[in-house]
Formats: C-alpha cells, sequence, structure tokens
DNA sequence: CTTCCTGTTGACCATTTGCTCAATATTGTG
DNA sequence: CACAATATTGAGCAAATGGTCAACAGGAAG
C-alpha cells in the first residue's frame, strides 16, 4: 500500500516573518496566554495557541524564563508613568491629586493580564510583586504619605505610621480589590454590570472619588487625633455631617 | 559480588497509623502544602513532606481532585460560621454589628492557607471562589447592605445599586487586601511589623473600626444623597468636622 | 509463636514537559 | 534562475507526573 500525503490536509502554510514581528507576536502572546493560564503553563501549549511550532520559542528565548521576564518588562516596567510621581509632586489639592493619580494609575493596570500574572507571581516564587512594590515603596506610597501629611499641616518627616500605612492601604487595596481582583482573579461581577466586564469608566471615576474622600476624611482623623479611634467618636461627627448636606 | 543491604541506612520506619489518624494527617498537609505550593503541585511531593509513599495518598483519596474536594470542604465550608448571619441580623448599632462581624469572620478566615488557596484557585479553574461568594452573596453581602439602609431609616428593598456595591467592596476589599493578600499573597509587610505575619491583634481591630468607619461615613452620604459625589462636597464637610473635633 | 487482616510500599506505565538538533522551506540577492 | 542565509519545523531525549498493582510488613487474635 503506498503512502499518500493527505489530499487537502489543513494546509498551514509556513509565514516567515521577520524576526522583529515574530518576537512581538510571541511576547504579546505570552502575556495573553501566561495571564490565563498561569505562569506554570507549558511553553507547547502556548505555541499552538501563536500557531507556531514550540521550538521556535526557544529560538527566540533561550529558556521559559527568559520568556517570563521578558514578559515581566513588558507589563510591570512598561506600563509605569513617570507622570504619576510628577503629579503627586505637582500642585493639586490632595483630593484632586489622589483622585487624578488614581485615575491614571488604574487605567494602566487594571487589565486581566496585568492583575492576574502579579497576582500568580505572588503565589508562586513571588518574584515579581518583590520587584515591583519595592518601585511603589520608593516612589509611590512615600510620596501619597507625604503629601496626605502636608495636606493637613502635619511638618513630621518620618517613617509613616503603622496606623497611616493601614490608612493607605485601605484606599489603595479597596480599588484595587474591588476592580482588579474581584473581576480578574475572581471572576465575579459587580450586579448590574456584565460579568469580568470593567465598571463602565465614569463609575470607575466615581468610584476613585468615593475613596479618596473616605481616605482624606480618615486621614484628617488619624493625623489630627493619633488615639485610636473609640466607636464613640464618630457619631457626633456624622450627626453634623447630616445637617450639614 | 554480594548485594548487601546498606548497613545504617537512615531507616525509614514504617508507621502504621489508623486509617482516620492518617486521613487527618493527610489532609492537614495537604492543606498547607497546597496554600504553600499551589493546587498544581506534585502529588509526590506532598507525599514526601508527608513522610509516606506517594501511593498510599491513592489509598485514601481516589485521585488528586478528591483531594482537593476535601481541602475545600475542611477550609471554606468548615470555617463557616452561622454565628456572623446571626450577628448581622441582631440588635446592635451598625458600627457595632459591622465590626464585630468583621473581627470574628477576619479572625476565622486570615490565614495564608485560606487566602493562598482561594485566590490560587481564582487563578486556575475559578471553582472555589465561585462556591465561595455564590454563600457570601447570598448570606453575607445582602445582610450589610440591609442593615445599612436600615441604619439610615432607607426602607427600599431593591437591589443594591451599583454604587452600593462599590462601596460594600471598598469596605471588604480593603481589609481583604491588607489583612490578607498584602502578606500572604504578596509576602509584603506592613513596616514596623515582621514580614508575613499578621498585625497584631488590637492593631487589627483598630483598622476594622477605621474601615467601618469609613465605611458609614460614605453610606450616609451615598444613600441620602445618591447623586454622585462632586469634588467640592466633601470640603466643607470636612471643615465642620475640624471644628466638631 | 503463628496467622491473618490490612495499612503501606517499590516497581512500573503512559503521558507530559522543558529543551536540543539536524533537516526543511522561504525569501532576498546576484 | 540559482543560491546563500536564515526562519521554521519534526523527531527525539531525559526528567517529571498522575495513577496502577502486586508484594511486603505491623499488630491484634487465636
Amino acid at each position: 500500500m503506498v503512502t499518500r500525503k493527505q489530499a487537502r490536509a489543513p494546509m498551514k502554510v509556513r509565514q516567515r516573518l521577520s524576526p522583529l514581528d515574530r518576537e512581538r507576536q510571541i511576547v504579546a502572546g505570552a502575556i495573553e496566554f501566561f495571564s490565563r493560564r498561569g505562569l506554570d503553563a507549558q511553553i507547547r501549549d502556548l505555541a499552538k495557541e501563536i500557531g507556531i511550532a514550540h521550538t521556535l520559542l526557544y529560538h527566540y528565548f533561550p529558556t521559559k524564563q527568559a520568556l517570563i521576564d521578558r514578559v515581566y518588562d513588558e507589563l510591570f516596567v512598561g506600563r509605569w508613568d513617570p507622570g504619576w510621581e510628577a503629579l503627586l509632586d505637582g500642585p493639586l489639592p490632595l483630593e484632586e491629586k489622589l483622585c487624578a493619580v488614581y485615575k491614571s494609575y488604574l487605567a494602566a493596570i487594571l487589565t486581566p493580564e496585568w492583575i492576574r500574572i502579579i497576582v500568580g507571581s505572588g503565589l508562586s516564587d513571588g518574584v515579581i510583586p518583590e520587584r515591583y512594590f519595592a518601585m511603589m515603596r520608593e516612589r509611590f506610597f512615600p510620596r501619597i504619605v507625604r503629601e496626605t501629611r502636608k495636606a493637613f499641616a502635619i511638618r513630621s518627616r518620618a517613617r509613616p505610621s503603622v496606623r497611616e500605612q493601614a490608612l493607605l492601604m485601605g484606599l489603595h487595596g479597596g480599588l484595587i480589590y474591588s476592580l482588579g481582583i474581584w473581576p480578574h482573579v475572581y471572576g465575579q461581577a459587580i450586579e448590574g454590570v456584565g460579568r469580568a466586564e470593567s465598571l463602565s469608566l465614569p463609575m470607575r471615576d466615581l468610584m476613585i472619588r468615593d475613596r479618596v474622600q473616605a481616605y482624606v476624611f480618615q486621614a484628617k482623623s488619624i493625623l489630627t487625633n493619633p488615639t485610636p479611634a473609640s466607636p464613640s467618636k464618630l457619631k457626633p461627627a456624622l450627626k453634623v455631617l447630616r445637617k450639614a448636606a
């Protein structure tokens, strides 16, 4: 029996790209793929999704780790915007400043790829969050603490107190959890909005404003009265607020 | 040449346990192991850590998935406390009620195992968060929304608005992120506190109080004035607050 | 002490996975 | 058109992995 070529096999055309284009295609594919399947997923599956032989990946990246490193650079270094620091250093009043910064910051990072990859790395070797939050601790958080103190005429240059850090984490975490982890890690929706979809832009802006206002509200209370909040303290404040509204 | 037994091999003693004890040992080991290495980790490594042959695992659990299911029951079903619902349904004033519930709730779930396993599952097949948050959506969140409305004399039984949900996520997310994800997923510390360690209990309670107060503060503003917060709205309120303090 | 029950194990299997390498096909250039 | 340069691929390897199975051994009963 003579073996014969399949007459009309799906004919995969071998397309030859310039090294630059191919590399870009691979990196883009890797970001999407690893974010969906985790950094432990098989290089062979990635190749299949891109539509190339898995060996070609090794032509462009010597090891799987090298490819992952490249993904890190693209996603975490590449999306960092020095404008955030400039905004924080700038002249806006505190509330406006924080709203503007978080609006821009969240617009840059609130994608399934960004969120899922940093969380995934945190669960495995932790290299990515380690490097990333070193950057945040150096360039981002201290500026917020400084500007917050400035807004309430606190002159201290001391390292942030535990309470100040907790306050900041409340702002930062509330936003990242609701807008990033809730949809992109847990796959949960805000009801009334499509699942795994983001909040509409105006809604997101509103939420940023809400959280920033809550932050400023508490910052005042903490910075101007460093004793622990007691259960009873809020009541009169609220009563006053109700009248003011 | 005569093959001979190693004269003094590390002599692993084969210990024979009752099926119940062995199963308990396996489940406990699996929780610790999977939380550290992820649900994709090898069953053989788990067995090695427990100190048994990997085949013994298959004697107690027919498949790896069966073991994982058991871990879910132990961790997520087993730690659910009906007392939370009772507390929310009870007579305390809103702020006290929320503080008490979150104090108890967080005490139950803020362990590396709980946090890392639910997040890890979210990144892979998502089965665990899917099931878990169905429970939260049914038993936990609606009660908070209801009690919050009640506190401000809102009689509506309508489904929570997007804004109400976002508000709730701000509270919930701020706490889970700061106290759970930040240390146990990202491995980051609150400075002044040991890395990967939790905040001291009084500090955690204080943070719960802070976040709950911020939530109540905003709930009032949102529920009694449903138009979007404008940038300028907070300023006078703050001024009044400052005077009141 | 012997015997049986069953908890426990090592050897084994098929598949998967990161990675290598010689062979092949495509494209630009003389 | 021919040919060199190189982008691309399939076959293959060693180690790892989920799972099976017959054989082994600890301990209670006789």
